[in-house]
DNA sequence: CATGAATGAGTATTCATTCAT
DNA sequence: TATGAATGAATACTCATTCAT
């Protein structure tokens, strides 16, 4: 987002190389995101991204690494992005809202990316588990922390664990989120109920935790 | 090969038939729920079913059709225990409570159907999209039916989408038992911690849905 | 060599599957003689036995499988032959002859399991040096037993080792075999000079060993 | 980079270019015998040469090419080495001594070598046979003419083939060397016994050949 | 009904070679 | 000359499915 962040200078062949991974990835979340991990070939991903099969693992060790990356890199951004909106929000319920908001944009922004994220930090391979939910769970911290200092400041209810309502509120906005990415497969969903979705789970997310 | 058996009348054989796929279904969900659908091979079915490979082709289409029919048995069965549950309960915080019980009831006593559930429902085969999920629906249709009950008796806050809030409910007790289910891979997971969990949830939920 | 050997009865499967495996073994020396082991694909394997891709990997793990029991078959096999023969001659001079001959049996009758062996087991794999290696001991330490044998009954010289002699007659008959069998690809080698060959090198090496 | 280098006149840039397609054959020999040819990854020989991928095929049309100029430039420097030996020896007997003693040399002095040239010219490639066994041949003839000298001079046995004994002398040496080289990997052979056992293969050959 | 040996289509990955710089 | 990123052809191996017994 800030642009500033750009500024050192590469040279041609290492803009090259960052822009040839960043291809490839915006290629495989577009293809998994369509068809499934499993089911998604390498060469697919490789056309998707106009490079040749070979290319990929220059950039990558093998298709695992390929998705476990995309969870590297999307997610750690999420975090830095969540990280400076909360320090912008002074009350809890603005920063509940900020969360939730976030993680919409996400959604409707990178559909696709959503949809990996939420479809495919399911399969129960080892691999997943051992690298993509320890950033995961960087994230359920950062909303426990809000909770947590609601409960302090005396504005939320103190009886429930903030992990778990951390966590709750995730399943709840990814299982709202992913009925309305698959709910309408043939025609383009709308944008406006999601939202409207999200904003009624706000409120009774809110009202429930009230002190 | 022996002929004494043929003098057992079709029942028998009917229900021996029933038996043997009832155990591959059973075998099914354990090596799905420890290794996943497509890491699964149909040999290891086999093997943990105790019958030769071919069999399970006398009972199932193919690979899939296995994963599907868990959801077809399963999930109908749930279906009535969840309406007759129902029908005993008068008020909407009991049928709510009852809700959630049930669903932690199929955690905690089928953990490895849960996590097929769970975590095997999301593999975004076309295939499972097109079978499975009209069962699913028919679930969250009975718990939408429940929260708009409440919204006509004046129970609970009309403001909400009975639908959205049925599938936030499911997602927001699905995301708790995952974590909980997945949390600590080395040892048992607690069940107590679980209905502690869960317990906080209904309140909150019900805190936040109460008009 | 003694039909006894096979009386065993053996179920249909079972010889069914020795038979398959057997049409694999030959199938493999005679392509890995006429293409080398590396340039040898694991279907022309297949397709010279006449069996399915998958069919060898259900009687090797894989190719290196294949041709490490070609070693252990076939120089087993000659082992016993060569013990037996042993057994039967009186003479150093004798037993001598007997082992060029089978060597040069082996060259003659089974052309390509020669080069397979004289060839292959050159490639530096470990693999190879550490299965087929121990195997070919074996042979020479029947050989140098002989030389050893020889000399306590004052008929060889005493002052070479019995093992570099042995080690050295192979390496001689090999390489006249391979030359022989390299020599002239267009057109069929003459036996005829191989056993003329051979003959010289008995005679030039026995005199060489003489007391 | 720097403008320097540019005074040095064509002799220099010649040299370099031949110093680097030395540098690379030398680096090939090394990576060959450690790993046998088809083990070896062009980049492999590439990092042993401190050169790029890419500058490998400025002086060689492809991989093969780099194993065949093998051959072609150390047996070419082999037989000029051996001419000259032979010529300086009168007798039959000294003669054969050098031969043995240069075969040797070569063995201990560049063992990577001799591995290279005994173990890979037994792959059965074609382009091999084609191109490497010529100049093997030349050698041999060299051998052969030895002992057919010998023969004519009435000191050798006239019934035996010049080349059938060349070859096998080959093959016993290649035999015993090989052996040796390959029969302690884990300890540094012991010269000394390589040596003893030469030593008496010349005793047994030349006793053995004498009329 | 049950078996499990056999099948062969399907694919991730490697690596020799090229060529723009 | 030298580089090394990019290419894409080539292949060992797996495993869902079949079918003769």
């Amino acid at each position: 987002m800030s642009e500033e962040d750009e500024k050192a200078p590469r040279t041609r062949s290492k803009r090259a190389a960052s822009d040839k991974r960043e291809r490839i990835l915006r290629a495989a979340i577009e293809v998994f995101a369509k068809n499934g991990f499993y089911a998604t070939r390498v060469s697919e991903i490789a056309k998707a991204a106009g490079v040749a099969d070979g290319t990929i693992y220059l950039y990558f060790e093998n298709k695992d690494d390929v998705l476990v990356s995309i969870f590297e890199d999307r997610i750690s951004k999420l975090l830095v992005v969540l990280r400076r909106a909360l320090d912008d929000e002074d009350t809890i319920d603005g920063k509940v809202r900020r969360i939730i908001e976030l993680q919409l944009g996400l959604l409707e922004g990178e559909r696709d990316l959503a949809e990996v994220i939420t479809v495919n930090l399911r399969q129960s391979s080892r691999l997943l588990k051992q690298y993509a939910a320890p950033l995961f769970r960087q994230y359920l911290e950062l909303v426990a922390g809000v909770i947590a200092e609601g409960q302090k400041e005396g504005i939320l209810r103190a009886d429930v664990s903030p992990r778990v309502m951390a966590r709750a509120l995730w399943g709840a906005l990814d299982g709202v989120a992913l009925t309305w990415a698959l709910g309408t497969p043939d025609r383009a969903p709308d944008p406006a109920s999601l939202r409207r979705a999200a904003t009624q789970l706000a409120h009774v997310f809110l009202d429930g935790l009230r002190a």
